[in-house]
RNA sequence: UGGGGCGUAGUCAAGCGGUAAGACACAGGAUUUUGGUUCCUGCAUUCGGAGGUUCGAAUCCUCCCGCCCCAGCCA
């Protein structure tokens, strides 16, 4: 539909009616004003020191997003200005994971390692206005001097060295004449100032030690607040975005790219992500790894991308969860279970519908013939007809769900129970007229009678039963692997907690070795997505998973209203 | 006790002086060969609090309260 008017909407790339965050808000009143002539020019800046997460994901949706919406460009910048930290592992997981997100920065990859020269030159200007000076006083004595919150700092002795010494001496830091923490490069600017980040900051400091792409050309490295601002400029970004804990940090890179008369992109901050059940802080997520909490970094219950990838979920409902959680300035905490609905919805619609059992419970269709087996018609989703079908065999001895079965059953439970006749979905209502047990009096086995006249599951009769069951048919159920995961952690806020491990979720695993599985799913290639009915969806595992043998990972249960009643009683009781 | 930010439902989040969108969650109901999906319905007389301006305030002003960030040669 085309606009009628201008005046009241926020420009042709945001629906009608709406005006969309306030970033977007800032772009188009730009765009209007001219400024940038038009441009669009967003990067995505990760340090390669460790892998991404959902909470750089929403980082990643946001700066590409925002390219595309107006026909700018994202870059993908790497912050490898700390060579004590970085390596080129991590450099290759980002970027993995950032195209398996969906996202292409084309030619535009950067790294602010490859404006080490340019930033040195820049150095120099400061020095020679006067702007910047090489301070000897060592970490503890800066710090000392720096003031409090509420003191202002004191000067260092060094300050007032004339330019030329500090062109020799910043030389030499370059030349390895120095030892790490003898001396740093520092901006001259308020030791007094209210804003702490504006005390005189650091600019370079010394660290000799190979860089992984520079090698042992250089001695000194760029301070995050030199070298971002200054990545920026050259590389002709328009809207900087970051998360909040850089706003004091703006008035630094203002004051930076203003001395130096360079082009001046301009940074807006938005609130980072938190999700509820997990946390994302690097240092944490770190530890769950070390501490062997879980199994590597992309352990399906880590909030990694990897992590989730693993697990199955799909590229779009991340996107589609980071397009739902919105982008303001305010603290938040999203609840996962956002997140798992967005799973869900991409995967109900396209996800293979399929039978497995994952705790069998051996059933015997007593008058049903020995030695015969049917095919019968299954919908592969009823979703997408075209999709299509396929054929699930059936024959005297199945399987069905343990949790299927009560002998004793409580209200409002429609399942199987001595003498009750349910539907085994696409095949026969069954009826349980006996139970088999073990000499330790557990149930090891029903007995059943079908009826013939209702195959497909229809009864001619009109008749009706309250529940449909999925199955497998014993002789030819492949028997699989699946592991079950839960949330990692059983508090809503674990970050906030004294002690995080201590929340950590003991059943957030279950491996299960002996599912039966419809004959089909022996061939299940890895990375395949399917729901098994009634249960959930699941993936064909990328690491674990061999030809024929696949291991299944649960991404989400379906949502589960049998077990919200359950939950019910058990609360009543 | 310095400075910078932020407070709208259980959780996110629109709202930009004209009378509280939407999503998730939750609770009912309908349909259903998945207790799934889908579809209805309900869910803020009030926007952290108190004053003020105005015919009219979540939006403007004042004061107060609460939460977050900053004292790395990390990013």
């Amino acid at each position: 539909m085309e606009r009628e008017h201008g005046e009241k909407g926020a420009g042709a790339n945001t629906p009608e009616g709406e005006r969309g965050h306030f970033i977007k808000q800032i772009i188009e009143a730009d765009l209007a004003a001219g400024k940038y002539d038009g441009r669009v020019v967003t990067r995505f800046p990760p340090e390669p020191n460790g892998y991404l997460h959902i909470g750089h994901a929403k980082s990643i949706c946001l700066n590409f997003g925002l390219a595309r919406q107006y026909q700018g460009r994202c870059h993908l910048r790497f912050d490898d200005t700390n060579p004590m930290k970085e390596n080129r592992e991590y450099v290759e997981s980002i970027k993995a994971d950032v195209r398996w997100l969906g996202f292409d920065w084309e030619e535009h990859e950067y790294f602010a390692s490859d404006y080490f020269d340019r930033l040195y030159e820049y150095a120099l200007k400061l020095i020679k206005d006067g702007n910047a000076y090489v301070d000897s006083l060592s970490p503890e004595q800066i710090r000392e001097y720096r003031g409090t919150l509420s003191e202002p700092g004191r000067q260092s002795p060094y300050r007032n060295r004339s330019v030329g010494e500090n062109l020799e001496l910043f030389e030499k830091m370059g030349q390895g004449e120095f030892a790490e923490g003898q001396c740093v490069l520092r901006a001259k600017i308020d030791m007094a100032s209210s804003n702490v980040v504006m005390r005189d900051p650091t600019l370079y400091r010394i660290r000799n030690k190979a860089h992984h792409r520079t090698g042992d050309k250089w001695h000194i490295y760029p301070m995050y607040d030199f070298a971002h601002c200054l990545s920026d400029s050259i590389e002709g970004i328009t809207h900087s975005l970051c998360t909040l804990e850089f706003e004091n940090n703006r008035e630094l890179y203002d004051w930076i790219l203003d001395k130096l008369d360079a082009y001046h992109p301009q940074q807006i901050e938005f609130a980072r992500l938190n999700l509820s059940r997990t946390v994302l802080s690097k240092r944490k997520l770190i530890r769950l790894v070390d501490a062997g909490y879980v199994d590597g970094w992309d352990d399906p219950r880590m909030p990694t991308i990897s992590g989730f990838r693993r697990r199955g979920y799909t590229p779009a409902s991340i996107r589609n969860f980071c397009d739902r959680i919105g982008v303001a300035r305010r603290d938040s905490m999203v609840d996962l279970a956002l997140l798992e609905h967005c799973v869900r919805e991409d995967l109900n619609k396209n996800a293979m519908r399929v039978m497995g059992v994952l705790r069998p419970l051996r059933v015997v269709i007593e008058n049903y013939p020995e030695n015969e087996t049917e095919m019968l018609t299954a919908i592969n989703n009823p979703e997408d007809e075209s999709m299509g079908t396929r054929e699930v065999p059936f024959s005297r001895v199945i399987y069905v769900e343990r949790g299927d079965f009560m002998e004793d059953p409580p209200k409002k439970f429609f399942r199987l129970a001595p003498g009750r006749e349910v539907r085994l979905r696409y095949a026969y209502f069954i009826r349980c007229t006996d139970v088999i047990r073990n000499e330790a009096g557990q149930i090891v086995e029903l007995r059943c009678t079908y009826d013939p006249a209702t195959r497909g599951g229809n009864a001619p009769d009109g008749r009706k039963v309250k529940a449909t069951l999925h199955w497998v048919s014993a002789a030819h159920a492949v028997q699989s692997t699946v592991r079950l995961y839960d949330h990692l952690f059983t508090e809503e806020n674990p970050a906030e907690k004294e002690d995080f491990e201590a929340c950590i979720n003991p059943e957030s695993l279950e491996v299960i070795s002996d599912c039966m599985l419809e004959p089909g799913l022996a061939d299940a290639p890895a990375e395949a997505r399917y729901q098994f009915e009634r249960l959930g969806y699941f993936y064909a595992d990328h690491k674990d998973s061999a030809p024929g043998r696949p291991v299944f990972n649960r991404i989400v249960t379906l949502r589960d209203t049998w077990a919200k009643i359950q939950k019910a009683q058990k609360g009543k009781a």
